[in-house]
Order: C-alpha cells, then sequence, then structure tokens
DNA sequence: TATATTTATTGAACATTGTTCATTACTTTT
DNA sequence: AAAAGTAATGAACAATGTTCAATAAATATA
C-alpha cells in the first residue's frame, strides 16, 4: 500500500511546512509576537489545521526546541574527531558561543523558555533526550580530559555541569538582554572575549 | 500642606499593595499564571485600579524585578566587609547562589523573563541600574583581587563577567527547568557542588 | 455648612489570543 | 457512481490585557 505512506509523508511534510513557518515568524517578529492565527496565514492554512498537527503552542515550541538541539548537536559532532581533549572542550565551547550569538531567538528557545520543557511535562515525557545527548557530548569530553590529567581532583558531573554553566552563562545575559551593565563594549564582543578568558583559565589545567 | 503629602503616600502604599499581591500570586501559582484580575481580586481592587497605579502589566514585572535586585543587594552589601577579596568573592557567590535556590521565581524573573527589560525599553530608560549596581559589587571584588595578585594577566571586564556569567549558568538551568540532564542527584545539590568545583578552581588563581 | 471642583475608583466593553468542534470538502475504497 | 473515510475549515468560546466613560469619594471654596 503507498497510499499509507504516501499520507504518512504528507503528514510530516505538513508538520514541517508549520514548524518552518513558526521559525520564520519567530525570526522576524520575534517569539512573543507570534500567534497561531500568524502561523496559519503565513502558510495559508487555517487555524483548525494547525491543531490537527499540533495539540498545542507547547508542541510547536517543543517541535522547534528539537530542532535548535538538533542543529547544534551536528555543529558539535564533527568535533569528536579531535584527539586533544582540551582542544575538543575549547572547540565544543566556541561552536556553542558562535551558535549562542548567531541565533540569539533559537538560544533562549532552547535554554530559557518554559513552554519546550512545559511540553514534555504535559505528554508525560520525563526524559529530555535532546539535551541529554548534548551533555553527553561534553561530559565525554571532560571525562578525556580528567584522564588526560587535567581537572585534578575535580569530579566529573559538578564539573562538566559547571563548564556548561559557566558558557551558557555569559551566552545567556546576550540574549535575554541583561548584558547592559557592561556597556563600553558591544554586547557581542564582551560574550567573545568572556569566553577566551574562559578558555586561558581552562588551560592551565 | 500634609494633604497632597499623605496622598502621596497613600499612592505610594496602595502600588505596593499591588506588587505585594502580586508577588505573592507569583509564588503561589507562577508567574504565567498570575492575571492583571487574579491580583486586583488577591487586594480587593478593581482592574481598572491596577492601571492607574502601573501602566501595564510589564510595569509590575518590572517592579517586582527592581524589588528582587534590592532584596539581592541587601544580602550583597555586608559582605564588602570582608576584607580578604578572595573570601569576599566566594561569599558573594555563595549569597548569589543561595538566593537563586530560594527564590527560583523571583530568580527567573530577574534573569530570564523579557518582560521587565521590555518595560525598560519601552519607558525609554536605557540604563539598567539596578544590574549595573549589582555587577558594579562584582566588579569592585574582582578589581581587588586583581590588584592582590589573583587571576594574573586577565581583563577586569570580561573576567567579571564570566564569574557572573559562570555563577548564573549554573543557576539558571536550575530555575528554568534544564538541569534533568544529570539525574542522579536532586538539582540542588548539583548547583551546589558545581559552585564548590568553581570557588575551588578560583582558590588556585 | 452647602456647593463646586478635583481626585480616585470602578467595571462594562473591546481587541486579541489559544483552543474546540460541528460542518464542509476532498480522497479513497467499494 | 455511491459510500466510507480522511483532511481542512473557520465560526464560536473562554480567558486575557487594556481602555475609558461613568460613578463615588475627598477636598477646596463660598
Amino acid at each position: 500500500m503507498g497510499v499509507a505512506e504516501r499520507k504518512l509523508r504528507e503528514k510530516e511534510q505538513l508538520k514541517n511546512l508549520i514548524l518552518s513557518g513558526a521559525k520564520k515568524l519567530f525570526l522576524e517578529k520575534g517569539i512573543e509576537k507570534t500567534t497561531i492565527r500568524n502561523i496559519a496565514d503565513e502558510i495559508d492554512y487555517s487555524i483548525g489545521t494547525v491543531y490537527v498537527y499540533f495539540k498545542d503552542k507547547d508542541e510547536i515550541f517543543n517541535g522547534l526546541h528539537s530542532q535548535g538541539f538538533q542543529q547544534l548537536r551536528s555543529l558539535m559532532l564533527p568535533l569528536l574527531k579531535v584527539n586533544d581533549p582540551m582542544e575538543r572542550l575549547k572547540a565544543l565551547g566556541h561552536i556553542y558561543v558562535d551558535f549562542a550569538l548567531d541565533n540569539p531567538d533559537m538560544y533562549e528557545l532552547m535554554f530559557s523558555m518554559k513552554a519546550p520543557m512545559a511540553y514534555l511535562e504535559k505528554a508525560r515525557m520525563d526524559e529530555w533526550n535532546e539535551g541529554q545527548a548534548t551533555f553527553e557530548i561534553l561530559r565525554k569530553t571532560v571525562g578525556d580530559c580528567l584522564e588526560k590529567g587535567h581537572f585534578q581532583g575535580h569530579q566529573l558531573n559538578p564539573l562538566t555541569y559547571l563548564i556548561w554553566g559557566t558558557v551558557h552563562g555569559i551566552c545567556s545575559f546576550n540574549s535575554n538582554g541583561r548584558i547592559m551593565c557592561v556597556q563600553e563594549e558591544p554586547s557581542e564582543e564582551l560574550v567573545r572575549s568572556s569566553y577566551e578568558e574562559f578558555t586561558s583559565l581552562m588551560e592551565r589545567f
């Protein structure tokens, strides 16, 4: 039966169309100001259709949230080839900072907004696979660093969490508008130079 | 004229009453689910009255945002007495982490939500005084550390920003629900142990 | 004190949102 | 060609932020 398969494919396509319309509007006019009606208009479907393919708005948020993590992951995976773990760690952070600066709205959706996580809770999915997968890449690298004698006397989990937290922290101030407190330089510069401070700190271990 | 003064005082009081009602509901049922009608009900005034005292909902968010920074600041100021700057730095971070863990909703309002900053922009107040003031406490302390020979070869601004970013990063994962990726331990423990990792890293400089 | 004026409070009404669901249009099967 | 099944629709509903003419209360004036 090719029909059933085609229908499945079409369903998937329309789901993606809705997501891409949503993403376009998110980037154009901001996440908060994008409504279901806007999304429906954008892709020339009715409101009701959107609700056939997505249970509610949070599920749309979650869909884009997932896409964002896939994108970030695909940027990170090639770096697993870097043999020296400290170099790999620094490169991972660099990619991460670039991603956050290039995609502040996506970054906000992925790491600040409640909605995507609220959907996971509603859907009783207590696991956040995308986050976990990304975390694993980092943990593996930090583990390799420990094995090579870096960060002596530190524990894997809290250290990994600390490193992610650090890079996330300097990025998130940028994406959520809390960076004005040091106004002498443009905020992107401040984020990058802070990350440089961080890598030069890590190098000593 | 005592009347005008009394009226001013009463105005201030009602403003505070609205804010405290809002805060109560925020903590009770979450920020997102608190409506203007709820706030008005809570304090036995009408919707309209709320709008006499606050231009819009963002201004209420901003009011609580300010109160949060005042509270955090008042927790930090006593630590300026600590003479050794590295000890002071660690103590400041500790206070900060405690505040974030004890007040996750307030923390989210202060450092993640768009609304309070959106209000500043709307009101054409390009300065974020509360944030700046808090940042200054930290910058002063980091500056003292540099003078005493810590963090050699690092620059004041990016380093200060990095340190704030680090502590904020590990806290924010907790308040915005992105901490599930390491599930072996309760999230509060992970935040605290990560902060310990951080202080023990800093101590070496 | 009685009246006029200013100030404070109100809540009905509006626009916009997320969401639902009976109805319509279209596809596939018989 | 008709029946059965699937997909798409948009009017309708409830809830929200917001406004504003009308009301009530407080103050100033005579």
